[in-house]
DNA sequence: CATCTGATG
DNA sequence: CATCAGATG
């Protein structure tokens, strides 16, 4: 159903999440406030699974889609990382150039590496690293793509990180096109990459793959980010080589969501996307250890990820 | 000195309200909540002062700068009417079109009138009162000002009740131009309504007319609201039959004002302007009993002003 | 519902 | 240092 007409083109109500609205909540003066720090003490951290052949993990890799990098530490997001304690952390909307880095962006024992499109205030992608790269590239090496800021590659001994902030296709898919054109070039661009090394890719892919990866699939078929193209884009990397890890650990786990709008309590109610992904080339596979999704961890609408690997 | 450049324009640092910054500020992490709400119990709102003749007050009007009257409400604005409660209130800065008016503003024993311009979220005047108006009139007859939602002119039996939200001059003085062609169609105006009853005028006037009249004079006369320009807009309304009530009946009195930017924490340091006025016709002036400035009061960075009369 | 910018004051 | 709109998610 239609809620707002803007020149020609028809803007679908998704501001609750596919679901049904059955009462008018109009809300007068009952602003709440969302739950916005974390209680740390209460998270479990470890992890004692192993590989395949019984290796544990001695790698940790976190990404975080951080959703604007100064509210963010605000709410103390920067915490997750002395409490998690991964050899490389990925952000992505940041939303913040380099030249506005709060100082305390600066932490001890990571290196920090950042990227910001031409737009201020959208997009943008970081990464902390213990282990200094080889190399740090930037973009995708798509002008139209990396004025936006959207991606990071880093070269390791034995593989490439590459972070990704993959174009949302926007409220009525405005930009499913040019989400189109992102996916194929992000593919050509980690097909060549492969060739080299292994990949680790991870970041907000901006799709949820399968219905079990979302709360409400049948509502959401027409919405960004569960469009059959976009789902497509994804099942046509996962063909090309690349491994979803989660799901590879956990095929039937339902309820494993990444994001939550911020409206209507989606959060508290688990009505989400599982949208931040950690996707690795095949031949990895025997070396991951655990993928998990640390939903108890907040300062965005969306929660981090870690993959845990014998390297 | 000069802080920043955009086109041609000179941006003078009018941020420290004139006043010399001795230290770099940073203020990292050290965000302050300002003072929103207003301890009315601890304020006295009563009046023993007289006409000349010894008349006492029967009659009170107010008006506040609520800087957007949304975020006024929430700060408890509307608790003022309790407290104060005057026969007739102005608003200027309502910053809300009369659809996007929460119900809240529906104030028993009160009939609104509200005017807003063309441009969403800026300037709007509004008006409370007891006694309905013989005739309510929006804007001043010229297009140009009349599409910003600057003035509303209510008729009583014995007066016109005039609420005016003068153009600020701007940053850079970007909009002085306007401010110099609004003042002498306000005049005009009040001249040919003045012709028929004597006029109340009351608001934002936008200019501190002396020296007294502001804390840093020295240091603003280039900025908007001390400029010689706006100065002798208001010398040659007052030589045209009007009176400054607060300054006639207190005209050495230091101090008074009813502006404080948000910046610097100037209130809590007196850093203020004069800007918000009750003007009246020269024939009234016997029946002012008093013009008091409420400057406990807070939700916005003006503070309400209250005439007393008698009529 | 929440984040940003940019205009405005 | 605030408010608001509008873009974006």
């Amino acid at each position: 159903r239609k809620t707002k007409e803007k020149g020609n083109i028809e803007i679908v109500d998704i501001e609750s999440d596919g679901e049904e609205k059955t009462k008018k909540e109009k809300n007068v003066g009952t602003k709440k406030m969302n739950q916005t720090s974390s209680d740390y003490s209460s998270i479990d951290f470890s992890c004692n699974k192993s590989t395949i052949d019984g290796k544990t993990w001695n790698f940790k890799i976190s990404s975080w889609n951080v959703g604007g990098l100064k509210a963010w530490l605000k709410k103390d997001g920067l915490q997750f990382l002395k409490y998690e304690n991964p050899d490389i952390f990925c952000l992505q909307e940041t939303r913040c150039s380099e030249s506005k880095l709060p100082p305390e962006t600066k932490v001890d024992g990571y290196h920090a590496y950042w990227l910001m499109g031409d737009k201020e205030g959208y997009a943008g992608v970081g990464l902390y690293t213990k282990v200094k790269p080889l190399e740090v590239k930037y973009g995708l090496g798509i002008k139209e793509h990396d004025s936006e800021g959207r991606l990071i590659t880093a070269e390791y001994d034995k593989f490439y990180l590459v972070v990704a902030y993959v174009p949302n296709a926007g409220r009525g898919l405005v930009t499913l096109p040019k989400r189109m054109k992102w996916d194929p070039e992000l593919r050509k661009y980690l097909k060549q990459l492969g060739a080299k090394k292994p990949i680790i890719l991870c970041g907000d892919m901006n799709v949820s793959h399968q219905s079990i990866d979302l709360a409400n699939p049948k509502t959401n078929t027409r919405n960004a980010g569960f469009t059959q193209e976009e789902r497509d884009g994804m099942t046509t990397l996962l063909k090309e080589g690349f491994v979803d890890t989660f799901r590879h650990l956990y095929p039937e786990k339902t309820g494993a969501y990444t994001f939550w709008t911020y409206m209507g309590n989606a959060r508290s109610r688990n009505v989400g996307w599982r949208l931040d992904y950690f996707i690795v080339s095949e031949r990895l596979k025997p070396q991951v250890c655990d993928s998990v999704i640390r939903s108890q961890v907040y300062g965005s609408d969306h929660c981090p990820i870690t993959l845990l690997l014998h390297m």
